[in-house]
DNA sequence: GGTCGCCTGGTA
DNA sequence: TACCAGGCGACC
């Protein structure tokens, strides 16, 4: 489910009952998982302690007292759901955490698509991203240039971790009708000017979704995600949807240049 | 950049 | 039954 905002409300709430805790047992309840977490390694975790929970970008890290880092992800759809050990699991339980309170953390996604890794404390994960959207040193030169860098149209160009760090689909196409810049636009033609009402959008976009959760994002009022053929809020053109780099991208055709 | 694969469910 | 899905890595 997850851009920024819903994975930082989710490290929140796992942050809320992991840190601190000792962990009993990482159980995977799906085959995919077994690609990356042996079963020694899953053993290897009984006993660890959670130091702290943090968010990189879109990805999890449960740092451990050992220099360890539990790494997740979600991809499309996952989500923790949070517990103890007698409930029931939830219907797309792929992963649970037992730790030794009693308290349980479950790894909830239908697609099954999220990732659990264990890096060694000698190998930190390399995750490879650009600035946080907060991050005071992304200014609008900054933005500009490492778009002035980069080939095609700005919209897939946004969702490149590496410009900046935790934008996803749906935030990047708000983003783009809010600075009413076209996703056709090539990355690299954008004017100063346009970077920095491209990067107040995207600021507006994460902060006003922080705190929300997938269930919230799907019905509040986005202005183009997924309203193709509606009036554009702006001036009432039917909203496009086209397809870029295989992913649905909506917007204005009229009053995004 | 484009396209596919990963997975599975919801919806037209 | 077909298409779509808020991600991302591998491939051309």
């Amino acid at each position: 489910m997850p851009e920024l905002p819903e994975v930082e409300s989710a490290v929140r709430r796992v942050r809320a009952v992991a840190a601190g805790k000792t962990i009993r047992t990482v159980e995977l309840l799906h085959p995919a998982l077994r690609r990356r977490l042996s079963p020694a390694r899953l053993r290897s975790l009984r006993n660890a302690r959670v130091r702290d929970v943090e968010r990189r970008g879109k990805h999890q890290l449960f740092m451990l007292d050992d220099g360890r880092v539990l790494h997740a992800h979600f991809r499309m759809t996952g989500d923790w759901s949070i517990g103890t050990a007698g409930d029931a699991l939830p219907r797309f339980a792929r992963a649970a955490i037992m730790f030794t309170d009693g308290s349980r953390v479950v790894l909830d996604d239908p697609r099954a698509l999220s990732t659990l890794d264990l890096h060694a404390a000698d190998a930190p994960p390399a995750l490879g991203l650009g600035p946080e959207p907060m991050d005071p040193a992304l200014t609008p030169a900054a933005l500009r240039r490492s778009l002035a860098a980069k080939r095609g149209p700005i919209k897939p160009v946004l969702l490149d971790q590496r410009i900046i760090a935790g934008l996803g689909n749906i935030y990047a196409a708000e983003a783009l009708w809010h600075a009413r810049i076209s996703p056709r636009a090539p990355a690299s033609s954008l004017t100063p000017a346009q970077a920095r009402t491209l990067l107040a959008a995207i600021r507006r976009v994460i902060d006003r979704a922080t705190g929300a959760r997938y269930t919230d994002t799907s019905v509040s009022r986005l202005a183009v995600y997924d309203r193709a053929g509606k009036p554009c809020r702006r001036c009432r053109t039917k909203i496009q949807r086209i397809v870029q780099a295989g992913r649905s991208t909506y917007f204005c055709p009229r009053c995004q240049v």
